[in-house]
DNA sequence: GGTATCA
DNA sequence: TGATACCAACGCCTT
DNA sequence: AAGGCG
């Protein structure tokens, strides 16, 4: 093409242009950052008061020399305490007195040869909680305590410091450390097992053990590394394997320290209901929704999976349970295959299995065993609880959700959805063989469902309806999701759910709308003001506009019944002012805003990458969630008192220079055209007045996709903003619960950030 | 979506 | 009473 | 002053 050349010559010429800008900006960026250090905020200190905060009560000495001196003092310290340890046990004796303390004097006791090593995990409350990790090795317990204790996400990083070895009998060691003596303080057993050296028993000398726990908390893969802040300090963090994932500290998150070590039996007659009974209330009670189906226990024992007894295994089911979070498991559950409107039939099931079982379930409702325990002995609900932590999201295995003490209400909710009935099981009780009146097989009239109604939305609306709203609900079956067929029922019904865990990132904040009466495809306008005929109980707060001299009514949304109302207006997200109404000028985050428009995922993906990389390496924690839409929202809580200028700029510097480390897929142009395909980093969201979308509000876009925050961890290859949707969205809430949390109470200072920011500016020029 | 206004 | 009209944001930047 | 953008 003719106008080829000049054309190329000209993007030439503006991509030229726009470095030097980039370079021009970046370092007024840089001159700004240092003009608000010197605007009264504190001396930079983070990266080693962040250490020293750590582990502050765990090294005295440190302790003593304050912030001030720093990391060098810890490796000092650590120094000590590493020649110190040359013998052992003898820095083990020289802390204690034998007269005062309970704790065993060190003997060495000899342990039967070839005996597997063990690990004990004390909780102690000393001057602060922490948990000490002890390894067999060579005849004592290499011991590190743990302050934050232990977490299954992978991306956890916790600090753990080497302590003195501690003699064998430790193990068995509990009870009260008296006043005054070292480490005084109450001394749990927390967990214990054994383990397992997967890098030889030289690890601890070499700054690295991989090891393998079984225990009834902590299980599978861990990973202890030297940092290089000194001898003793060490970060433990969960390796990738089966149990890996979720952010809790004990494996499935439920408390097994009840259950009973034995291997496997599968040949076991599962409990039965007793007797029938009418629908009732009873807090000792918990009810699950009774399903139509073919009642079997599925067993996993390493590769092989089976439904025992059933011949004819669906094989969406069979390798679903491959993925299940244990090495071996029963689970008790039923088979069943779902008609068009989510009702379980027998006869389609049996249809479906004849036919190879395609579209079969298996409902699991409760875990009978679980590697090397047999969780019979365990009370219902913590059965219940180590069986939802088993199961990841899976298509064909699914959990089976129950009610505390509400029977009469989750009776109306499976009546509406046209279920048979429900059982009633006793929440104390252990699981026993055959009938049982620890449950209760309760029928209920059964009437025709209504049109349109899901069950599993059924179930959840009949059960959550108690406190009566003020709001009323107009037009519930208009469709807003004409391609997915999703009402504002549905909307109303999700936040109803998601209420109290949105609610925080709304209240005491102004709000704006954009709201979609006619759906997402119809119109759409924004609105600030509140209306006249606005309730009274909706608070409202003068502010003052630029533009048209008077001030608007504007709409803070504190409570449950305001949400609703406005989501009843035809508001689909909210959009909430990152300050409060009584800070207006001082945001709560700071957010960078990765717009892709043309660019795909995997540069959003690569980017959110390099910018979560950057916030660390400042000191800072980013959080991260889908923006709902097309993108991703890279978040800092912020300390109280920085005003919107420092915040924007704040993420103005981080985003120019993720652009220029990434020019080839990101941009801070904001002009569409000159955009490019590339991936708009976008820190111009952080000014008062603008906004930018909580966690958990759904968006007018196809798909009823949720603004949903995600683990760093999960920023891989497959991915997709498209995943997370008013329907499975209040799932993963109850899985993994608000990630989102610790931007609003764990806010953090800008002024150490923006200062090593600096830092790494000049290194990198 | 809600309200005012008109026939 | 039902049908219809009308209304519901803004700041900042580029051209 | 108008239009683009979020
Ligand atoms: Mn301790
Ligand atoms: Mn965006």
């Amino acid at each position: 093409m003719a106008a080829g050349g000049p054309r190329e010559h000209s993007a030439e010429q503006t991509e030229c242009d726009a470095e030097g800008r980039f370079d021009l900006r970046l370092e007024r960026g840089a001159e700004l950052a240092l003009a608000f250090l010197a605007d009264g905020m504190r001396p930079p200190q983070v990266l080693d008061s962040a250490v020293l905060g750590e582990a502050h009560d765990l090294a005295p000495v440190a302790l003593e020399a304050g912030a001030a001196i720093s990391g060098r003092a810890l490796r000092r310290y650590d120094a000590r305490v590493a020649k110190a340890r040359d013998d052992s046990l003898g820095r083990y004796d020289e802390k204690r007195d034998f007269e005062r303390t309970p704790e065993p004097a060190a003997k060495r006791p000899k342990r039967a040869k070839g005996a597997p090593p063990i690990f004990v995990v004390h909780r102690h409350e000393a001057r602060r909680l922490h948990y000490d990790l002890r390894l067999e090795r060579a005849g004592v317990l290499l011991s590190w305590a743990v302050p934050k204790g232990f977490s299954y996400d992978p991306a956890d990083k916790h600090l753990a410091v080497r302590t003195e070895d501690h003699p064998l009998e430790y193990e068995d060691f509990h009870g009260v450390i008296p006043k005054g003596e070292y480490g005084a303080g109450t001394m749990q057993i927390w967990d214990r097992g054994h383990v397992t050296y997967l890098n030889g028993e030289g690890g601890p000398e070499a700054g690295e053990v991989k090891l393998v726990l079984r225990g009834r908390r902590l299980r599978g893969e861990w990973h202890l590394v030297q940092t290089k802040q000194g001898p003793n300090t060490w970060l433990i963090f969960k390796s990738r394997d089966r149990y890996a994932g979720v952010r809790r500290d004990s494996v499935l998150g439920a408390d097994l320290s009840q259950a009973e070590e034995a291997p496997l039996r599968r040949e076991i007659a599962p409990m039965e209901p007793g007797a029938a009974a009418q629908p009732f209330t009873g807090t000792q009670w918990l009810f699950e929704a009774r399903f139509q189906g073919r009642r079997v226990l599925a067993c996993k024992e390493g590769d092989e999976v089976v439904l025992v007894g059933e011949k004819r295994a669906p094989p969406g089911v069979l390798t679903d349970l491959l993925k299940i979070r244990a090495e071996r498991a029963l689970l008790d559950g039923v088979l069943l295959a779902l008609d068009e409107h989510e009702r379980p039939s027998r006869t389609l099931l049996e249809e479906r299995l004849a036919a190879g079982g395609a579209g079969v379930v298996f409902q699991a409702f409760d875990l009978v065993h679980f590697e090397d325990y047999d969780l019979r002995p365990l009370p219902t609900l913590e059965r219940k609880a180590a069986l939802r932590g088993l199961l990841p999201p899976l298509a064909h295995v699914l959990f089976t959700d129950h009610v505390l003490g509400r029977g009469e209400d989750l009776a109306e909710a499976v009546r509406a959805a046209g279920l048979p009935g429900l059982i009633a099981k006793r929440a104390g009780a252990p699981y026993a063989s055959g009938p049982s009146a620890d449950w209760r097989s309760i029928e209920i009239g059964v009437e025709p469902a209504v049109a349109g109604v899901s069950v599993r939305r059924a179930l959840k609306k009949g059960v959550r309806e108690r406190s009566r709203s003020r709001v009323t609900f107009t037009n519930p079956d208009k469709v807003y999701w004409p391609a997915e067929g999703f009402t504002k029922g549905d909307l109303l019904a999700y936040y109803e759910q998601v209420a109290e865990v949105l609610l925080p990132y709304l209240a005491g904040r102004p709000i704006h709308l954009n709201r979609f009466p006619d759906g997402i495809t119809g119109k759409s306008f924004y609105q600030k003001e509140a209306k006249p005929g606005t309730p009274e109980w909706v608070r409202t707060t003068d502010i003052g506009s630029k533009s048209r001299g008077e001030s608007l009514r504007y709409m803070v949304c504190d409570e449950r019944d305001t949400l609703l109302y406005l989501v009843n207006l035809g508001s689909i997200d909210l959009h909430p002012w990152m300050s409060r109404v009584e800070s207006p000028d001082s945001p709560d985050w700071t957010v960078i805003d990765l717009d892709p428009k043309e660019a795909p995922f995997s540069d959003v993906i690569r980017i959110a990458r390099e910018v979560g990389r950057l916030l660390r390496g400042i000191g800072v924690k980013p959080f991260l969630k889908t923006s709902g839409a097309s993108g991703l929202h890279i978040f800092v809580g912020l300390a109280p008192g920085y005003d919107y200028r420092q915040s924007e700029l704040f993420a103005e510097s981080v985003a120019r220079i993720v652009a220029r480390e990434l020019p080839e897929i990101a941009t801070v142009e904001r002009s569409l055209a000159e955009r490019g395909g590339k991936v708009y980093i976008d820190f111009g969201q952080n000014r008062k007045g603008q906004t930018v979308v909580p966690p958990y509000v759904v968006r007018p876009v196809r798909g009823a996709t949720v603004s949903t925050p995600l683990a760093w961890d999960e920023l891989e290859g497959d991915l997709h903003p498209s995943h997370f949707t008013l329907q499975n969205v209040p799932e993963r809430l109850e899985r993994l619960g608000d990630l989102f949390r610790p931007v609003l109470l764990e806010p953090q200072d800008l002024a150490p950030a923006i200062f090593a920011l600096e830092e790494y500016w000049k290194g990198r020029r």
